[in-house]
DNA sequence: ATGATTTGACCACT
DNA sequence: AGTGGTCAAATCAT
């Protein structure tokens, strides 16, 4: 048995603990421009090639696991990814504050203790530092960018173009279940679907005198709808890049070309909202700067996974806040509070989770983390607030379960739940 | 047959 | 008037 450092562990550990180390990247829509401000300008050049290596290497390093046993050679590589971290780290904490040695330094991201259960994440970085996230899954054959970089806004919409492999992801790292019982791990967004067509092809849909109904209920924004922002890294799959995948399913309504933006923005809306008439919307752009960055813009929450008590009921380390996920009717709410007004970022962090793993296991809406961020969160995240949040139990508890039964979207929406179209 | 995507048009908002 | 968000017919995939 090979015992790796908690900052050492492979792409999906180490992305999971620095989302949960508070680096998730969440924030108004509005706001833009540099999440890190490195200074220099080639600084944070070379802060993210070096942690570009590492998880290029730690993903390289999982791919082998499974084949490798030479615990000598392992070490060799968890020493590899430690230099490269640990060199990133370096740079960023100056020639005064340097870490020569990751493998004994702080965890990459601070922040973090092992506790009973392992690795507790106790507090989040600093504000500044909670910009810096963008998350990568390098895979074994495209270990481009890892990570969390914080590119200020949210992340463009899938390229037709590439998109949308048929079949399974090919990128689903510790991912025990395909997605959810439609088959939509990145939701609509990867299930497959017509490739756009040229221009040129127009389809032969002789544009009809749009049939646009009489006011039939565009609903008018509503200004004052919270929304969440944030910038995740494409789903690295080969020669393609899916848009992330956030765990929930997702239909397609619309693309539209932004002003100034190089790439379309794409409108999704949750599967669901036929079922539960779930309001879940996001939007998702593709950034100009950066082709495997996607901002998403999340809005309104997903009241469709109200139910997924099961999920939520997983069991928690000795030691862990005992708040319970299942008591509240609205798991999404219930979950964000418990993790407590004083991370901001959480219902990014499971989000983040969910993403990791199977998804819809996880009913936290990312559409509600405006609101529970700023909503006051009951008794339970009252209790909770001073109290370690057990963010990183719950993450490899839910790790180590992914592959229990219940992953499925179908123990969520039975059939006969099903009144869509 | 069912469900998702594409895409032009419509409409709200600024 | 320009821009962004949504609708829905046509189209495509399974």
């Amino acid at each position: 048995m090979h015992v790796l450092a908690p900052h050492l562990l492979a792409p999906p550990f180490s992305a999971l603990r620095a989302a949960n180390s508070g680096l998730g990247y969440y924030r108004d829509h509005q706001s833009r421009g540099r999440i890190i401000d490195g200074g220099e300008p080639g600084v944070m050049d070379e802060v993210l090639s070096r942690i570009s290596e590492g998880f290029r290497l730690a993903g390289e390093l999982m791919a082998e696991l499974p084949a490798t046993n030479d615990p000598a050679y392992l070490a060799a590589r968890c020493h590899a990814i430690a230099h490269a971290y640990g060199a990133a780290a370096h740079v960023l904490e100056g020639p005064a504050g340097g870490v020569d040695d990751a493998a004994t330094g702080p965890p990459p991201f601070g922040g973090g203790e092992a506790g009973a259960g392992g690795y507790v994440h106790q507090q989040r970085p600093p504000a500044p530092q909670a910009d810096l996230l963008r998350m990568s899954f390098p895979g074994p054959e495209d270990a481009r960018s890892p990570l969390f970089l914080g590119a200020a806004g949210p992340p463009p919409p899938p390229q037709h173009h590439h998109h949308l492999g048929r079949g399974p992801h090919p990128h689903q790292w510790f991912r025990a279940a395909p997605s959810d019982a439609y088959g939509a791990g990145a939701g609509a967004t990867s299930s497959g679907g017509p490739v756009r067509r040229l221009a040129s092809s127009s389809s032969s849909r002789s544009s009809p005198p749009s049939p646009v109904l009489p006011w039939q209920g565009r609903r008018r924004r509503e200004s004052g709808e919270k929304k969440v922002m944030v910038t995740m890294a494409a789903q690295p799959t080969g020669n393609t890049e899916l848009p992330p995948d956030d765990g929930y399913t997702w239909r397609k309504y619309g693309q539209k070309d932004i002003l100034g933006s190089k790439y379309p923005r794409s409108y999704y809306r949750c599967t669901h909202k036929n079922y539960y008439g779930c309001e879940a919307k996001k939007k998702v752009q593709r950034r100009d700067d950066d082709r495997f960055t996607y901002e998403v813009t999340y809005c309104g929450s997903h009241s469709c996974l109200t139910s997924v008590t099961p999920l939520l009921t997983l069991p928690m380390p000795a030691g862990a806040a005992t708040t319970s996920f299942t008591s509240s009717p609205n798991a999404a709410t219930s979950a964000a509070a418990v993790l407590g007004p004083d991370l901001v970022v959480e219902p990014l962090h499971l989000g983040i989770l969910n993403s990791w793993m199977s998804p819809t296991n996880l009913g936290v809406g990312l559409g509600e983390a405006s609101t529970c961020s700023n909503a006051p969160a009951g008794a339970a995240a009252a209790a909770a607030r001073d109290t370690d949040y057990p963010v990183l139990d719950l993450a490899d508890v839910m790790f180590n379960s992914g592959s229990r039964g219940g992953s499925s979207m179908d123990g969520i929406f039975s059939s006969h739940d099903r009144r869509d179209s």
